[in-house]
DNA sequence: TTTGTATTTAAGTATTTGCTTAAATACGTA
DNA sequence: TACGTATTTAAGCAAATACTTAAATACAAA
């Protein structure tokens, strides 16, 4: 169902509106990575995770569940999401899991710490 | 359900814990409002609006449907989100309603409309 | 007023998400 | 070996998501 709701203003601009497809198109891919890794970042306990994991360089699933007052399983599953993700990688000692983020994305959740530790975030309402 | 499970590991650091406990419970706010743009952007249709938005100053969600391939309902309910999450505003013209983004959160949105003109994301897979 | 265009809203539905509890796995020690 | 700890996995479920189609609203022009 490519144009199907073709767009029938009367102002309508077909040349920017094809140019606008062409660009999608060509980034596709980049969208579905890039939306990907934001969904995870997205859920306020995972982001909670990768803050801390930042701050301490490594922390285990146990620590986790300790800190952000979730059980285990639960913590599980997410750093289970963000590991499928590429977001963080692991190292076992002994029975303990540590998890840490990898290099690759930091430059894009960076930012994002860096916004709450200002806790200046503007709270602005309806 | 504070503290049931308890993190009980010999090597556990009871300080390093409890030190951040305190940091998540200080940006509490900034987690959830950060988290809630995060998941808008986390959706890879409303990541393509957001991004023509900021291409093209302001379309309306005929043009967006007519670019995207989706239907004006779909267009439309995404554009509340966005709007209820505070991202984009609009102004009327006659019958059409024209979407832009708002300043206030383009400094955390540039670096992923940079990244998407960059097409390089890395594409690992497992 | 009637008609038509642009958009939103509502209702219905299939899928995904994020938890829970219980069972399985992995590893270390008595 | 048997037991205990750390973690994952599986199954179940309630809630959220993202679409669909159909109806409602808003505005403008005939």
């Amino acid at each position: 169902m490519e144009s199907l709701n073709s767009c029938i203003r009367e102002k309508a601009n077909p040349k920017q509106i094809n140019e606008c497809r062409i660009k999608i198109t060509a980034s596709e891919a980049s969208f579905t990575q890039l939306s990907a890794i934001l969904s995870l970042a997205g859920n306020e306990l995972r982001l909670k995770i990768l803050y801390l994991l930042e701050q301490e360089k490594e922390l285990c699933p146990c620590d986790l569940s300790d800190i952000l007052g979730m059980s285990i399983p639960a913590i599980s599953q997410h750093l289970r999401k963000l590991k499928d993700g590429h977001i963080i990688s692991f190292r076992k000692e002994g029975q303990t899991i540590f998890y840490t983020l990898k290099q690759e994305h930091l430059e894009l959740l960076r930012p994002f710490f860096k916004l709450i530790d200002q806790v200046n975030l503007v709270a602005e309402r309806a």
